[in-house]
DNA sequence: ACAGGGTTTGTACGGATGTTCAATTTATTT
DNA sequence: AAATAAATTGAACATCCGTACAAACCCTGT
């Protein structure tokens, strides 16, 4: 009863690594709500630390958002390996589904993952939009991992130029990343499918493999054509304003 | 020299309708950095307008970012009028292909033209991640359109499940969404390609429909496989704070 | 000229934000 | 045991946020 609070001589409990809470928990966060809607309050309440030692770990709330690239950073060399380890021959027409598996199976199981689930999720939202600090880091990370693909890519299909498959890779990358933060299958589908089911990765591959074949044989040369676009009168809808008493909204 | 300052004699131009420059300003910035990066004063300062005069027609800030969609909201039903205008024959080969066009063909026309630019980019941000107060809005505007598109699908692909479809229309949203928002093709594909080149709109429609007939045909069906998650050992490279005089981070 | 509603504006409030700092506690080294 | 370094904490800071409000302005109909 009268015992000292800080009895730690049973089991000698080791001193919890409160910075790789904090990691943890701001890789939540940002990953459900986006860089900007997270307060550095909400993480440490998140990682069960006061407020003032996620400062004293990582300094300003943008370098903390770099922290996870670089404790990630890992996985896109692991990446950049499984894709030199395909052989990559034209004539072989497994070349591009390996290329694709390459592409999206480590990242489907990082997304499966328990530890990688969220930093996942986080890749798949800030890679969507470069505008502002998530840029930069966003960049120096993945940029030359997309670099390393597009390469492949051109190698495996000689008759499609770099533009081409530079744009089919966005397509791809596009299809990859929706599907990764998808939460609205389930209700699009009536309840059929779940969100997880490991059949959509390879629904997933077939779909991004066809894709590509489907858009680069006798498929279109980005050459300059006029551009025709027909303006809609797209009339505006405007709610015109109700004389009220007081104010316009509402 | 003396003249008084509100001299509307020649010319007498019309007072400027600030309420759509606020829904524009407000519509830009939104689409480029985000409904939390975005605060009231910037939309003012943007839209040139006093700061208390976007509260005074629009409210919160939540309203002023539903105002934009129900700004647009006519666009939603010219396509569901325009996919309704698709004759759906499985035995056609062309179903397939019509049904891609209406899909993607308003949409990019959208992007293209200067009015409806950044409403296409905004959607494009923010159907992507449905959580936050954007949720309700994007949920309410868009679920009808996807459920329609499945709709169409499923009739023009007998053979596949709804399970199926729905995961193939969400690829293909990726795909489409990431090609609005994006901004990285000129820089992978090393300057060959520009950013709004109409060629990609061609190989986008054909990737898509590639894509769903490779997908689609002799495709896994969704049946509840064991889940294999290889989870990689993944060692954490923790930077090891290393003692210096203070803080631990920099 | 007058009145009245819609429009415009400057200003201020309470609260939340990122960041900093001194002080205390705990662990490690001398 | 003493001294040094690291970890932890509560509190405060200046600033910015969304929102509200009262006063002034403009325009139109009488």
């Amino acid at each position: 009863m009268d015992m000292p609070i800080r009895a730690r001589k049973v089991a000698d409990a080791p001193r919890p690594d409160r910075k790789a809470d904090i990691l943890l928990a701001a890789e939540k966060l940002f990953a459900q709500r986006g860089y900007h809607a997270v307060t550095i309050r909400q993480i440490a309440e998140e990682a069960g630390v006061p407020l003032a030692l996620v400062g004293y770990y990582y300094g300003p709330k943008h370098e903390l958002f770099h922290a996870i690239f670089v404790h990630w950073s890992s996985t896109i060399d692991e990446r950049l390996l499984a894709l030199k380890k395909v052989g990559i021959d034209p004539q072989d027409a497994n070349t591009l589904p390996r290329i694709i598996d390459a592409f999206v199976g480590p990242v489907l199981r990082l997304r499966a993952s328990s530890e990688g689930e969220y930093y996942a999720l986080l890749v798949a939202r800030e890679l969507y939009h470069l505008q502002d600090e998530t840029d930069r880091v966003m960049r120096t990370y993945f940029d030359p991992l997309a670099m390393a693909f597009i390469d492949a890519l051109n190698l495996a299909l000689p008759q499609a130029t770099r533009a081409q498959v530079a744009w089919v890779y966005q397509f791809a990358l596009g299809a990859l990343l929706h599907h990764i933060s998808d939460t609205r299958v389930k209700r699009l589908s009536k309840g059929e499918s779940r969100q997880g089911d490991p059949a959509a990765a390879l629904l997933l591959a077939h779909f991004i493999v066809g894709g590509i074949r489907a858009a680069l044989v006798s498929g279109p040369a980005p050459a300059p054509a006029p551009q025709a676009l027909a303006s809609s009168p797209q009339t505006s809808p405007f709610s015109s304003p109700l004389s009220t008493h007081r104010r316009p909204h509402s």
